[in-house]
DNA sequence: TCCCTCGGCTAAAACGATTTAGTCATATCT
DNA sequence: AGATATGACTAAATCGTTTTAGCCGAGGGA
């Protein structure tokens, strides 16, 4: 059994290709199709079960509604769960979402959007690697829209981007921390250049200085970026079983982060929050149900997924038309879950 | 900026576009091209940054390298990481996955079908609903191959599937709680009417009897399916705390169930393993990282996944040639993961 | 000398849609 | 009567590839 194309209804319904078109379009009515030949068509359509071929439909009009999304990993449950809201978002403007994983790695970033080139896909969202924007930049120069999110090149304002305030965050952290009268205060955070990272970080030392304490870097632990999780885990182990002592609460600067955190916490029986106080940027199912639970710095990733979304579809539309010179750098503000780890 | 064509090419390196797509496409030997004009038409393309459009070229060969995948929730940690695996092993057969998730709903499974089948993918990995047999029926009536996952059609055995062995997962599950001396064990399942969850059930009942137990239906929870999860919660909370004397273990059927009854567990603070045994099918990080932590039945997801795949491109290697008849229905050994709940 | 083969390339059809520019009656206006 | 409008459609170009069939000249064999 063949697929069925718009020639073989044209030959069953004894009209022209054009006419089936111009029916299966809704153009009928504009092009003065007459109701016979319309219902005619639609009838013999639905009978032989005819769906429209949507590479054909593509390659004529340049459009192929669907949009290329680019996460880090589909498996880490952040983009796990943004990636369904965007597919979710997507629908309602009526575009399919195709998506796919960085493993942040860079050559990977650079095949995926190549694919996802060749393959037509009408925009893209993009959670970016460190050296991506020169990429990006030929994405835009053939006028296919860009929004990043999650990450950011801040010395490319002209890609528009939606994220978490990751300054913001930090700070409102930090600030709940001192508020509980902790000021000994250990960071674990991963060795990755780019911008949202670094943001978290100059929250960490801007509070700290606000607060008159000086940052003491053996209380900062870098887990260097790429690692397997158990040499990864080795290291956060080590970290908060030798300086255990030194510090009176440990901010993890991310949701896996703080996953091995609360491993090592575990293996070694560490008191919280009598003996540690513990904080995590961004939140997780285990949070909430390890015991104690663990307060959190939370990221409104709906509202990422949607402002991401409508972002791209306003690009979308305006495509041909010279650009629409509004910058969208958005920055959403995080919440702060506390619990009982603090 | 406009994308550059294979004709692009031929006009700037004064050749044909035929001479242009054997060069492109590794024929060129084969096609008596000279070493001067491959090389030649290499360089021009590289220079033009060409990049072969994959509708036209999907429109015209009929394969587009692609594969369908639907799974229930792409959000869910289980088919994150089954959706992951079978990205990587895609690739390694040069072929790219697109996405998307039923949740759960007949009408929605039906349109994501439709869906790929218009975007003329090359076969589907399915997590198939209550009654997609039909619609996957068409599918292979149109010759593309089609591999079910995670759960199956015992009575239309001609579709290929990849699955746990859900009855035997249990099984070693219940035995092993027998051989702890639980004889008193709850069971709480969902609403399903699919075959994998029956499976599960069953081996509960066989291995209940094995042992002399007369099954009691009011130590069965059913959960209602497609509820919120605020409502979920409710029914698994209101059976254990209610029912919580008349058992000594309980076994969820189902990863989600077992968060839910971590939930449970938690706010009631009911001792595990003193007052009440726990064991879970499927594994999950909190699991892991809870304290006590759970003992699982664990899925082997990576399996599963290669499995799926490694039978979708024997079938999507013969295609065309009259279709093995070689029926795949997998059913792959689950593990039992013992920790500290049992 | 004529026929073949072969090396090196090209022309053109095909894939399945969309869309512009018609065609051909018939009806209306002046 | 002739020009124009309108209603109901269709022909054909087009999108960017792949692929089959063939062209043309040179060299070899009979």
């Amino acid at each position: 059994m063949k697929k069925v194309s718009i020639s073989d209804i044209a030959r069953k319904a004894g009209v022209s290709v054009s006419t089936v078109s111009f029916v299966m379009n809704d153009k009928a009515v504009k092009m003065r199709i007459s109701r016979e030949v319309i219902t005619k068509v639609e009838n013999v359509a639905r009978e032989m079960g005819y769906r429209p071929n949507q590479l054909a439909r593509g390659l004529r009009t340049g459009k192929t509604k669907t949009i290329g999304l680019i996460v880090e990993n589909i498996s880490n449950a952040f983009f796990a769960c943004l990636a369904k809201t965007i597919e979710d978002e997507a629908k309602k403007y009526d575009y399919k979402v195709v998506y796919c994983s960085t493993d942040n790695d860079e050559a990977k970033a650079r095949d995926l959007i190549n694919m996802l080139s060749q393959r037509q896909v009408d925009g893209y969202i993009i959670t970016p690697t460190l050296l991506l924007a020169d990429e990006i930049r030929k994405l835009q120069a053939e006028n296919k829209p860009v929004v990043l999110i999650d990450r950011y090149f801040p010395e490319h304002a002209e890609i528009p981007s939606v994220l978490v305030d990751n300054y913001g965050g930090v700070a409102k952290g930090m600030e709940y921390l001192f508020s509980k009268g902790y000021r000994k205060i250990a960071l674990v955070t991963i060795e990755a250049e780019m911008a949202h990272m670094h943001d978290r970080l100059q929250a960490y030392y801007d509070i700290l200085n606000k607060h008159g304490v000086t940052p003491d870097d053996r209380l900062i632990k870098w887990v260097p970026y790429g690692y397997v999780h158990e040499a990864a885990l080795e290291e956060v182990m080590d970290f908060l079983s030798t300086r255990r002592k030194e510090f009176d609460a440990v901010f993890f600067l991310t949701n896996y982060l703080g996953v091995l955190g609360i491993e090592t916490i575990k293996k070694f029986n560490i008191k919280v929050p009598e003996e540690m106080a513990v904080l995590c940027f961004d939140d997780n199912d285990i949070f909430r149900l390890y015991t104690p639970t663990i307060s959190v710095i939370k990221q409104p990733i709906e509202e990422i997924g949607q402002k991401a979304m409508l972002a791209l579809i306003e690009r979308l539309r305006h495509t041909g038309t010279e650009l629409p010179p509004d910058n969208t750098n958005l920055k959403l503000a995080a919440e702060l879950v506390p619990r009982e780890s603090i």
